[in-house]
DNA sequence: CAGTTCGCCTGGGGGC
DNA sequence: TGCCCCCAGGCGAACT
């Protein structure tokens, strides 16, 4: 499950693969995949366009081409491929098909179906495109501040897990990085997060930044090995601390790390360590 | 309006 | 072995 980390791995990735190359045709095999404009008028609009610029906001991808940009969403498991237009594939799982220059293809794999592709006209400014209106600050974005996250909460009742996983304030943030967020921080994820104060918000904001950037460092070193596939796999969990290891010690004081189904999501965190104040 | 639940999808795993 | 059901999880729509 692709968070801030992974895509920013595969949008790098990417960029170093396709750099400038023009989308000779498109291939739709999912109409769904596309949620606008309709598969038509995607298919007319992008083909011939050159890839211009990479960039990312939160989890959503951010290929700026000639005139328009196409932004993508992976979702849970949406992958991308890149090899030559001859090479076997997995057809059954493969929804998209970008034809590049030199024979090259790029395949959009996507098991469940929930990854989503748009294309916008680039002279608009982002801030109002219909798929990234509840997208706020990039989790690295200079302008997310402690004071600000302090100012929005002060009358919020959700917990804290469910601001972080909220990308309406901070974006990029998924449910492994969310469990191990809140570990760093010592906090309980049920904590109100009205109850946090600003120097709270300024050791959130550390902690974030310090555990994502981990990651796409991780990420970074794991890539160079990856021939032709973008995939995202377990690799980048070998340095997680509580997601996905219930019953193991906690590496601070060695109590048995718990999982409760909290607001619907599997939540792992240590009891002696993360106190709800 | 803020907060909660549901639906989208499919493969994998547990229970029987 | 086989079948059914549940779960995983991001996000927007629909609901309270």
């Amino acid at each position: 499950m692709p968070e801030l980390p992974e895509v920013e791995t595969v949008l790098k990735t990417l960029e170093h693969m396709i750099g400038y190359d023009v989308i000779k045709d498109v291939v739709i095999k999912y109409d769904k995949l596309i949620a606008e404009p309709s598969v038509a008028m995607f298919k007319e609009r992008i083909i011939g366009q050159h890839f211009r610029r990479y960039k990312r906001l939160g989890k959503y991808l951010m290929f700026e081409l000639d005139q328009d940009v196409l932004v993508v969403h992976l979702r849970m498991e949406g992958k991308f491929y890149i090899q030559d237009k001859d090479a076997p594939f997995d057809e059954k799982h493969t929804h998209a098909i970008f034809y590049l220059e030199q024979n090259k293809v790029l395949l959009y794999h996507d098991t469940r179906k929930f990854g989503r592709m748009y294309l916008y006209d680039k002279s608009y400014s982002s801030h109002i495109y219909p798929a990234l209106k509840n997208v706020g600050y990039d989790a690295f974005d200079p302008h997310l501040n402690a004071s600000y996250l302090y100012n929005v909460t002060r009358n919020k009742k959700v917990s804290l897990k469910r601001f972080l996983l909220d990308q309406h304030y901070i974006a990029g943030i998924g449910n492994i990085y969310a469990n191990e967020i809140c570990f760093r921080l010592g906090f309980h994820p049920g904590l109100k997060v009205c109850r946090l104060t600003k120097k709270d918000f300024e050791a959130l904001l550390v902690a974030t930044r310090t555990i994502l950037a981990g990651a796409i460092k991780a990420g970074g070193t794991t890539i160079r090995s990856y021939t032709s596939s973008l995939g995202v796999d377990g690799k980048f969990q070998l340095q997680l601390k509580v997601h996905g290891r219930e019953n193991e010690p906690c590496v601070v004081c060695s109590r048995p790390i718990v999982k409760e189904m909290m607001e619907g999501r599997g939540t792992y965190y240590c009891k002696e360590c993360q106190k709800k104040k």
